[in-house]
RNA sequence: GGCCCCAUGGUCAAGCGGUUAAGACACCGCCCUUUCACGGCGGUAACCCGGGUUCGAGUCCCGGUGGGGUCACCA
């Protein structure tokens, strides 16, 4: 069997879109799967559209992603690079290729030159909508003869190159996940194949591109399924092999509509800022439109290569669901380099005020246990911060009425009384005392249960929720403990 | 509007002619945890409608309805 070739082919004009992502991830997901090749492909013909360092932000955030590629437009030292045997990857460095397959095209009649204004194909399309028409080239130029059209061409009008489609022609294609799928000429445009820029559109590059690039699987979003006939027309007349079409089902938004700008987060870039892990993001996009055979939800990276295959791809659109998501996301911090954990918390700690680099840097171990200490209770890193105030106030603030109620227990004074005493005793709390520290107040004051651990903890944290109380004493220390205990003296016991 | 695609709980989804119609998220209980989480157990909840085909249809066919996509010198 050949080579399984694949390509994920963006267009630089913005950020990478969580759909786009899923194409990326299951183009890469195949061709890893299949021991095949994946390629990044730039596809930037239009240049009205062309954004900025969009490349270098695509190509960022697919590594972030942790989705990897073995041909096509790298990043070396913040700067674009290219390689593999069948670049240029980046369209318009092929200006000169497309032009020699047009000619080619003209040449056997396949194409044609149209002289047409943008002005008469607007007035065209606007009768037709008001006749009830289709919108569509009326094909003025279509008959127009070489020599006329060269003669024009020469005295310096403006052209374009239209592909010439057969009438009624039924154009027969089978898609992976879709099936056979028909549609007639009739129903399709003489699309333009070169613009009057000298940039050839979407359809003529792909086609040629994917061509010369040997792509054995076109894998995109199920959007391109109404153009697809032209493109397999074009290999059709150019003589060339098909690839086998895959076209995946739409991300949606929860009004079943393609997932936008509009309603809300939907760039790499944000998910990333949210604190989302890559795994987590990854492992949850998966899922959008595929199952594992195993029925399981977990995955690392090696375990999706392992089991993806289009055979289990849905032909039905899924809504992004936050909440899985984030559940997805939870786990994946459970299970995570604690190190790696940290650092990646470390971030909005700062940002948050918590502390600063010098303490992130003096403090490490300490924040370590902090960060596993409140993973078990976040779905995003950038939750942890939401977690930690109660390690860095200096007072405790009463969460609702129920935290009143346990400071108001009459065995609270004891209580505190107690660990004042324990706390005497020591000159500060390591990890392996702190362990011991619950039941030295226990021996000290013969309450257990919710009756010792729920006022302990409110007196610390002002809250009847919250991470592992042991860690919590660990974390506070000597002196904050017994600082939290005066407070709560001062201000809640005194009546 | 033409064309194309799609249709199982609120959501993601198994299912591929015979099942009590899986599982997961979310939600609600209970249990575990000397606290909080995690976790475990259980519960509520679905085959869009109408015709066929068949002994038998969520599964196959046709029609309808609904949703989405697409009709550019954008990809």
């Amino acid at each position: 069997m050949e080579e399984v070739r694949v390509r994920f082919a963006p267009s630089p004009t913005g950020y990478l879109h969580i759909g786009g992502l899923r194409t990326a991830l299951y183009n890469y997901l195949f061709a890893r799967h299949n021991g095949g090749k994946f390629i990044l492909r730039i596809e930037d013909t239009d240049r009205t559209r062309y954004v900025e360092g969009a490349i270098e932000n695509l190509i960022e955030s697919l590594q972030w992603a942790g989705i990897e590629y073995d041909e096509g437009v790298f990043l070396e030292d913040g700067k674009i690079v290219q390689k593999g045997p069948y670049g240029p990857y980046i369209q318009s460095e092929r200006l000169d290729i497309y032009r020699k397959y047009v000619d080619e095209l003209v040449k056997k009649g396949d194409a044609y030159y149209c002289f047409c204004s943008k002005e008469r194909l607007d007035k065209v399309r606007e009768e037709q909508k008001i006749k009830g028409l289709i919108p569509k080239y009326d094909g003025f130029c279509r008959s127009l003869s070489l020599e006329e059209a060269k003669q024009r061409i020469a005295n310096g009008e403006e052209y374009v190159v239209r592909l010439k489609l057969p009438h009624n022609k039924d154009i027969k294609f089978h898609d992976m996940v879709r099936g056979d799928i028909v549609i007639n000429t009739e129903d399709l445009d003489d699309q333009v194949l070169l613009k009057s820029d000298g940039y050839p559109t979407y359809h003529m590059a792909v086609v040629i591109d994917d061509h010369l690039m040997n792509i054995t699987h076109i894998v995109r979003g199920e959007e391109w399924l109404p153009s697809t006939p032209k493109h397999v027309y074009l290999y059709e007349v150019f003589g060339w092999e098909k690839p086998t079409y895959v076209h995946l089902p739409t991300v949606l938004n929860k009004d079943r509509k393609k997932l936008s700008k509009r309603h809300g987060d939907v760039s790499v870039d944000d998910f990333k800022a949210k604190g989302y892990l890559p795994e987590g993001l990854v492992n949850y996009l998966a899922l959008v439109g595929w199952s594992p055979e195993s029925n399981e939800e977990i995955f690392d990276m090696e375990g999706l290569i392992k089991e993806f295959s289009f055979e289990r791809v849905s032909k039905t659109g899924g809504i992004f669901d936050k909440d899985k998501l984030d559940w997805v996301n939870a786990h994946h911090i459970r299970e995570y380099d604690l190190d790696k954990l940290t650092r990646l918390a470390i971030p909005y700690l700062i940002e948050a005020g918590y502390i600063d680099e010098k303490f992130a840097k003096e403090y490490f171990d300490w924040l370590k246990v902090m960060v596993d200490t409140v993973r078990e209770g976040i779905s995003t890193v950038s939750e942890v911060v939401d977690k930690v105030d109660i390690f860095f106030k200096d007072q405790i603030q009463l969460e609702g009425d129920e935290a009143l109620e346990v400071l108001k227990q009459e065995q609270v004074p004891l209580l505190l009384e107690a660990i004042k005493e324990e706390l005497a005793s020591i000159e500060e709390i390591d990890e392996e005392y702190a362990k011991g520290f619950m039941k030295n107040i226990q021996k000290k004051t013969g309450i257990k249960g919710k009756k010792l651990f729920m006022p302990v903890r409110v007196a610390l944290t002002g809250n009847t929720h919250g991470p592992e109380l042991v860690n919590i004493i660990y974390l506070l220390g000597k002196q904050n403990i017994l600082n939290r205990i005066e407070y709560v003296e001062k201000y809640y016991l005194k009546d």
